[in-house]
DNA sequence: CACTGATGCGCG
DNA sequence: AAAGCGCGCATCAGTG
């Protein structure tokens, strides 16, 4: 049974049932306007009683503070991610009704509300939510692919409540730790406007070997210009470069880069930026990216390095069940393509079957021949392995084939599910020429066909990366209803805390931490069930129970 | 001074 | 060894 949650001018809530009717068509059942004081109760007991379905147009507009009360939600219909859905889809042509020009509900996410002193800064809601609910039913209910459509829109939208809760939990995050593995790697935290002990030593012996005393070293064009006076000639300051040259600056150099890294995306001016309370609170964005990956804002924290990972500790008693889908985009394009070569490969580990096939001789090989057949690759050792692959793995080949020639055509692609890929016009970059901007030109292409081809490779990623994201969405969707049935969504029970998209991280008490490394399996098992029925596929994921997230794998 | 694009590198 | 997808972020360098 579907609740659409609306919020009146005046601050109530407005809530309204949704049944069937006569027609078969979704119909207004029952109208409710309550204080918003008391929505938190009301959906606690609704989610008792009804198995409802809340429909609302933002998640991060409404069940942050259902959170904070201590509520939390099975289901959901995100009206805005849907759309988002919809309004590109294939598979819902019809949708928005009359080809609407992009409206307010496309717009990217709210902010999460801001405490700001006694009030919550809660950006407007969007228009009309009932109206755009009952259009999206339309649409996903005459789609030729509705059974697909159907799965994707309610993934989205329980990512969406995955987001929220990871983000009212928090990464578990010891400030101990991480000024620990700063100082080991660095030296101790210095005095603001100075660098770290170790970074000082590293920059005296370049700026020694370079004959340059007042060199600064985070200035590319003035580290090119020294390098240069000093006989070492680099037309970047980029690390592959550097490592071709022999100098006695170089690896010095190569040492401080690596620390100036560390030091301003995740040193002690992040730890005091994002780690409150023993927590790390990324602001996660479903449907963030254009395949359905999800973004993050603020914090960087799809891209927490190795190096800190150490400080991801869970709470005593507690532990972390890292797990994450062993080579899941060659699965999933095995999955798309029904490539029983591919299958069978991919029965254990997927690098060492393609090796055992004769595609190739080594896994280093397999997994460059892969990557480079999925990226469209075409120069280097990886374009020189790929029709190795194609000749053992002619399905799998010429579905990605096929997706990029679509791709130069101008055309669009779509993803298992129904997601689909933008038209090269949507591209902000391509239409200012920029396309494969910062390739050297290809002699004799003109650049309309760089485009082109730019354009293909993309479309070609599109399909196994988006569906991907389709299988990771599944698979936290399957796992977070097991953790529910099983834990109910209590205080100590595991919840989820980290996604990254092929792996998730779970906290959990220590006596239930096996039990959900098993459940962990079976949604994967799920997952490849819901996307790919019976076809000869697999997704095993490899699952660890740690104490902190540096001991995963 | 604020903004924008390029660079470089972290992650999958 | 280094060219092939998707991102976010800090910093520099050039422009308005």
């Amino acid at each position: 049974m579907f609740f659409l949650l609306r919020r009146l001018p005046d601050g109530d809530v407005e809530l309204t049932r949704y049944e069937r009717g006569a027609s078969g068509r979704l119909e207004a059942a029952g109208v409710d306007v309550i204080p918003a004081a008391d929505l938190p109760g009301r959906v606690a007991a609704l989610e008792r009683e009804a198995s409802p379905r809340w429909v609302w147009d933002d998640t991060p507009r409404w069940y942050p503070r259902l959170l904070d009360a201590g509520v939390t939600v099975a289901r959901c219909v995100d009206l805005r991610l849907v759309h988002a859905i919809l309004r590109r889809s294939t598979a819902a042509p019809g949708f928005p009704v009359g080809g609407a020009a992009p409206g307010p509900w496309d717009v990217p996410q709210a902010v999460p509300g801001e405490s700001d002193g006694l009030f919550e800064v809660v950006p407007d809601s969007l228009p009309d939510p009932a109206a755009e609910f009952l259009a999206q039913r339309d649409a996903v209910e005459a789609s030729p692919t509705r059974g697909r459509l159907e799965l994707l829109v309610a993934a989205e939208s329980t990512g969406a409540l995955i987001a929220a809760e990871m983000r009212h939990r928090g990464i578990p995050w010891s400030p101990r730790v991480h000024d620990e593995l700063l100082t080991a790697a660095l030296g101790p935290r210095p005095t603001p406007g100075e660098r770290p002990a170790r970074m000082r030593d590293a920059l005296d012996e370049v700026r020694q070997a370079l004959e340059a005393p007042d060199l600064n070293p985070d200035s590319p064009a003035e580290l090119i210009r020294a390098l240069n006076r000093a006989g070492v000639l680099v037309q970047s300051t980029r690390q592959w470069e550097l490592q071709r040259h022999e100098h006695p600056a170089i690896e010095p150099l190569l040492r401080y880069k690596k620390m100036q890294r560390l030091l301003v995306a995740n040193g002690w001016a992040w730890l005091d930026a994002w780690v409150h309370g023993g927590r790390f609170r990324p602001d996660y964005v479903p449907g963030g990216v254009v395949t359905g990956r999800w973004a993050t804002s603020g914090g960087g924290a799809l891209q927490l390095p190795r190096a800190v990972r150490g400080a991801v500790v869970a709470d005593p008693g507690w532990k972390l069940v890292v797990a994450d889908a062993s080579q899941l985009e060659p699965r999933i394009l095995t999955g798309l393509s029904g490539d029983r070569s591919m299958a069978r490969a991919g029965s254990g580990d997927l690098y060492e079957g393609i090796v055992a096939s004769g595609a190739v001789a080594t896994r280093a090989e397999a997994k460059v021949a892969m990557l480079g057949a999925m990226y469209g690759a075409t120069q280097g050792e990886s374009g020189r392995l790929v029709p190795r692959l194609a000749r053992r793995f002619p399905d799998a080949m010429a579905l990605v084939e096929s997706a990029a020639r679509t791709g130069e055509a101008g055309g669009v692609v779509d993803t298992l599910l129904g997601r689909s890929s933008p038209r090269p016009s949507d591209d902000p970059a391509a239409s200012g020429g920029a396309g494969a901007g910062a390739l050297p030109p290809e002699m004799g292409v003109r650049p309309a066909d760089r485009d082109a081809r730019s354009w293909g490779r993309f479309t070609r990623n599109f399909v196994v990366q988006g569906t991907a994201a389709e299988w990771a969405l599944c698979w936290m969707g399957a796992l977070r209803r097991r953790l529910h049935e099983r834990w109910g969504a209590g205080v100590p029970a595991p919840h989820f805390v980290f996604f990254l998209h092929d792996e998730v991280v779970v906290h959990a008490p220590a006596a239930a931490a096996d039990e959900v490394a098993a459940l962990v399996a079976e949604s994967a098992v799920e997952a490849g069930r819901l996307l790919f029925g019976d076809a000869p596929v697999t997704f095993p994921v490899t699952v660890a129970v740690v104490d902190d997230y540096s001991q995963a794998k």
